[in-house]
DNA sequence: ACATATTTGTTCGTATGTATC
DNA sequence: CGATACATACGAACAAATATG
């Protein structure tokens, strides 16, 4: 097992980056604040310093560095935001207190026949007509997620308008004279970040998204939302409260 | 917003391997059960075919793609493995029924003191004895997940000959008085492989690793163990059950 | 059996990017 | 900052296997 791989598709200075940021978020560093030197790193990867200082430069674009001539490399750390999943998750809930600012832009919506996976979700039959809705959720001005839902049309006719007065989910909810509803289910992946990923989220190729594909039901079991939500995974992480009662407050 | 970028540290064949990957899981090709010619897709991605080419043989070693000459590339499908996590969640009766075989490998194993987020999740004062097993899991002769867990030493002083001798972490609890446990937290990140997870999961540069981290303790709340556990996220993904009551079988 | 279109497989050459020294 | 080696990407042409009528 070497450090790098060559003929791998990746460079290799873009491979020591991904190594570089891994170990950042390990807390490798943590007792120094900052990187080891050029020549060290050189070392320790194998490889020659203009290599090195390849992953550095694009590391320091991104964010994840900051370079101080004749002083040294510094990491500017970037904790990951928490966000959980619970039975009684609430998304804007769950992020309070870790941003300053947060924000959720509605980018799109159309009204559309249930295709199977939304159609089974929903419990509806395929085809029935369907509300579906793109949002950039943006903390202290980075996008961290892209979520697409679904809702029964029928149920919910005007959904998108009340949503856009209320600006959230939960309170518009409680218009159709829902209080309260649960997660039923939560399915989580990895996967490298589709182009379109890459624009919402404002990533750089080979960047990672976490995917979760969520429903929601009424205490009856009403399926009332489906949705899949693409997380940054490296601003992000997903927090399992398995407790068996859970009030996590509402949005 | 174009579907491949250049100059950005990853080879375009790579890209298009990746994209490639995703649409297979997304269903987009389910129809046919085969991909498009080489030059349509060339002309999709806007690159010269034998970049195309390039990433069908990579997915071709992965086995993802199986190509017959004259007739078309063909998807030689591969779910994901689906793994539960819930309040109850046993790593092997989870994923009963998804494999043929599956195996448990105990890489290695230290006495070792408790590191500071080690200590904080067994609830042990630092530097307190802890034992730490690496295992590797494998599923119809491919590698599934790493594992990193660790116990009390003092607690549990001959877990690791009990286990090795049971094969089975709850049975080895079980040997140790205690019949039941449940899942405490899991926190679910994504990340790039680092050379170690690469190894150990077979995987090629650039792949990703969901990783979970998980404290499970008695019911009373004393906790019992802390894993890190990263699985290889082409193969595997995570289904968390939110229903208040979970039986889900035994290890 | 045959001709044709389609699809993958191979071989040139050339230009550019990556990595080392 | 060169000089060198090799990987990546493109373009064009041709070969081999398959499908169709």
């Amino acid at each position: 097992m070497s450090l790098v791989e060559r003929h791998s598709g990746i460079a290799l200075w873009r491979q020591i980056a991904d190594q570089i940021r891994v170990a950042i978020s390990a807390g490798e560093f943590d007792g120094l604040g900052m990187l080891p030197g050029e020549v060290e790193l050189a070392k320790r990867f194998a490889v020659n310093r203009h290599t090195v200082r390849s992953a550095i430069a694009s590391l320091k674009k991104e964010g994840v560095l900051r370079v101080e001539q004749g002083r040294g490399t510094f990491i500017d750390r970037r904790t990951r935001l928490r966000f959980p999943v619970g039975r009684r998750t609430r998304f804007t809930a769950g992020l309070a207190g870790q941003t300053q600012t947060r924000q959720g832009l509605l980018k799109a919506h159309v009204t559309e026949p249930a295709s199977k996976p939304v159609a089974e979700a929903l419990q509806l039959p395929i085809g029935a007509p369907v509300h579906r809705m793109d949002a950039i959720s943006t903390a202290d001005a980075v996008p961290v997620s892209s979520a697409r839902r679904w809702l029964d049309a029928e149920r919910f006719p005007d959904f998108v308008d009340v949503y856009r007065t209320l600006g959230s989910v939960t309170a518009t909810f409680n218009r159709f004279g829902i209080d309260d509803y649960v997660r039923v289910s939560t399915r989580i992946s990895a996967h490298h970040a589709s182009p379109q990923m890459l624009d919402d989220l404002q990533l750089s190729p080979g960047a990672i998204v976490l995917q979760t594909e969520a429903v929601n039901a009424e205490l009856d079991g009403t399926r009332v939302e489906y949705s899949k939500t693409s997380f940054a995974a490296d601003r992000v992480e997903i927090d399992v409260d398995h407790s068996a009662r859970q009030f996590e407050g509402d949005e």
